[in-house]
DNA sequence: GCCGTTTTCGGCCCGACTGTTTTCAGTCG
């Protein structure tokens, strides 16, 4: 069992007890575990009770319970109440407006069990004679029915990125005086995003007017003075807030998140003797404002420097922010290289010479052409000879000078066996290889570990491409040891990728932070098959500061003499 | 269910909006 697997049956239970009604700070223990559970470096299957207890969140039932689903896959206490209430009534929940007790109510009064009999019941009219519903909720769950048909919810960062500046543009031109600006998971950085929150302070409320007759917007989901929500055409959800000016770091704080992070902070203010909503951090005996209009006034009645939105997710920040060591997190113009682009020599859109001059425009000192190796037929990939040619092209543009200093590479397969795609002497002979899994994505965890483990091994691997082979919201990882492959990479001085790929965003801002903390040397490359993909590098570099990395972490912010130095070959 | 430099019991983050209500419950973030 996965970290993954093991929080979504902690997270059933979660539901299931939410349902049955159960006490809601036991509900809240299991939900924070199974967030525990999924964002956990390690592979928590693998740790025995006591080690499972020195978690913070975990205590002597959950570890328990982690420990038997680790073991046999589920847990009795799920099964028990997977038994008082069929499983598919987990499914109403999602529906927008329908809570835990709406979805009790409709179990128990109407035997309603998936979603098929809740369209039906709302389309009889049986509904509404339930107590607490009304003519008006029954037409607003037929139409959550009927959305949850048409998308559902979740969105890749730069699409999310992309949505918001246009609210936000839109906003402003009505009201140039305000402040406006997104916050959320979208501030944050998260690899992909439910919905979109919107701040604005200094403005009307008129403002709200503006918000919910944007033109995209497909219904209104609420609309008040201070906040509001709507569906929009693309399937996103956007929420606007509106503060007053004096508030707009308390809000901006506020939701800007994760919950996580603002619960352990409120308990920080609590214990302090103050209050901590989104209109300010307030005194708790006489109830003065401390600080408000400034969020890093706000961190700092708290005794913490201020903490960068990426890392707010309560993975260490606020103890760092207290003893004043948070790192100085790696920029888009720290970095000097990238070391995994393609070319029209295998499936790129534009040649060496193009790449290059794209490089040199975005700011870059140095490059990496990484073509693609044979077993990638599809892609054209470059057997020995191809290669060795592509390498002496690539090699002859470089002392013809281009602007850019250019790497001969080549983007290695792994095959199934943890043999890599070419003879070793061609590897060799080149200036860098990225090696990375294409095929053979369901081997089981043993094989996939040690595939990795011997391409690892491979004296002439220098880096290791996006290593898991998750794609967001489509493919989860292949199983393997991520730990044993992060000790093997730091063993052997092979680098571990973050891939820019706005779908692959591979490795991950939890796994990164786990490889900077074992000593692994991390790239950030775009994997560029055009000169227009160059522009993915800045996704990387939020998965980079999500990690906590800080320039020195990362290779290509080095000099390009110092890069090729730091390289495995070369060291 | 978790947690503890007062604590092994008794706390646990906070507010807006909607639809159903005559003062509030449920949902959401």
């Amino acid at each position: 069992m996965n970290n993954f697997a093991i929080a979504g049956v902690l997270r059933e239970i979660a539901d299931l007890l939410e349902i049955k009604n159960d006490n809601p700070f036991k509900i809240r223990a299991y939900r924070n575990g199974a967030d525990i559970v999924a964002n956990h470096p390690h592979d928590l299957a693998s740790l025995d009770t006591p080690a499972l207890r020195e978690i913070p969140g975990i205590g002597k039932d959950l570890a328990s319970r982690i420990r038997e689903i680790a073991e046999t896959g589920d847990a009795q206490f799920h099964r028990e109440l997977i038994a008082e209430f069929p499983p598919t009534i987990l499914d109403l929940l999602n529906l927008q407006g329908v809570g835990p007790k709406t979805v009790a109510t409709f179990y128990r009064e109407l035997d309603i069990r998936t979603l098929d009999d809740l369209e039906r019941a709302a389309h009889d009219g049986r509904l509404r004679a339930l107590h607490g519903m009304g003519a008006k909720k029954e037409a607003l769950i037929l139409k959550a029915l009927d959305e949850r048909k048409r998308h559902a919810g979740r969105h890749l960062l730069p699409d999310a990125h992309e949505a918001a500046a246009a609210i936000v543009a839109f906003l402003r031109e009505r009201a140039p005086a305000a402040d406006i600006m997104p916050v959320g998971s979208l501030r944050r950085g998260c690899d992909s995003c439910g919905d979109l929150d919107i701040l604005a302070s200094g403005a009307e409320t008129s403002l709200m007017d503006d918000f919910v007759a944007y033109r995209p917007v497909e219904r209104i989901l609420g609309r008040g003075d201070t906040k509001s929500s709507v569906l929009l055409s693309g399937g996103f959800q956007a929420d606007l807030r509106l503060v007053p000016r004096e508030s707009r770091g308390a809000a901006m704080q506020y939701f800007t998140g994760s919950k996580a992070h603002n619960i352990v902070l409120r308990d920080r203010a609590m214990g302090l003797g103050f209050k901590l909503n989104e209109y300010g951090l307030y005194r708790s005996d006489d109830n003065t404002c401390v600080a408000g209009e400034h969020e890093e006034a706000i961190y700092h009645a708290l005794g913490l420097d201020w903490v960068p939105p990426e890392l707010r997710e309560s993975r260490g920040e606020i103890e760092a922010a207290a003893a004043h060591a948070l790192p100085r997190l790696v920029d888009r113009a720290d970095l000097r290289g990238d070391l995994h682009l393609h070319s029209t020599e295998t499936d790129g859109k534009d040649d060496v010479r193009t790449m290059a001059g794209a490089a040199r425009e975005t700011g870059l000192e140095y490059i990496a052409i990484t073509d693609h190796s044979k077993a990638l037929a599809m892609a054209n990939g470059l057997d020995e000879r191809r290669a060795l040619e592509h390498a002496a092209r690539i090699r002859a543009a470089d002392a013809a000078g281009s602007g850019v200093r250019l790497l001969a590479g080549i983007e290695c397969d792994i095959r199934p066996d943890g043999g890599l795609d070419l003879a070793d002497d061609c590897l060799a002979a080149l200036d860098l290889v990225v090696a990375s899994v294409h095929s053979a994505f369901n081997q089981d965890r043993q094989q996939m570990t040690d595939r990795l483990l011997r391409a690892i091994e491979n004296p002439h691997v220098d880096i290791l491409g996006h290593p898991t082979g998750r794609l967001i919201l489509r493919r989860e990882p292949y199983p393997f040891d991520l730990e044993a492959v992060v000790e093997a990479a730091a063993r052997h001085g092979v680098a571990l990728e973050i891939n820019c790929q706005v779908d692959r965003l591979d490795l991950n801002d939890v796994h990164a932070k786990l490889a900077r903390e074992r000593g692994v040397p991390i790239v950030i490359s775009s994997d560029a098959h055009s000169r227009h993909a160059l522009g993915t590098l800045r996704w990387g570099v939020v998965v980079a500061r999500r990690a906590w990395l800080a320039p020195q972490d990362v290779l290509n912010t080095r000099p390009f003499a110092a890069f090729k130095a730091a390289l495995r070959r070369n060291r």
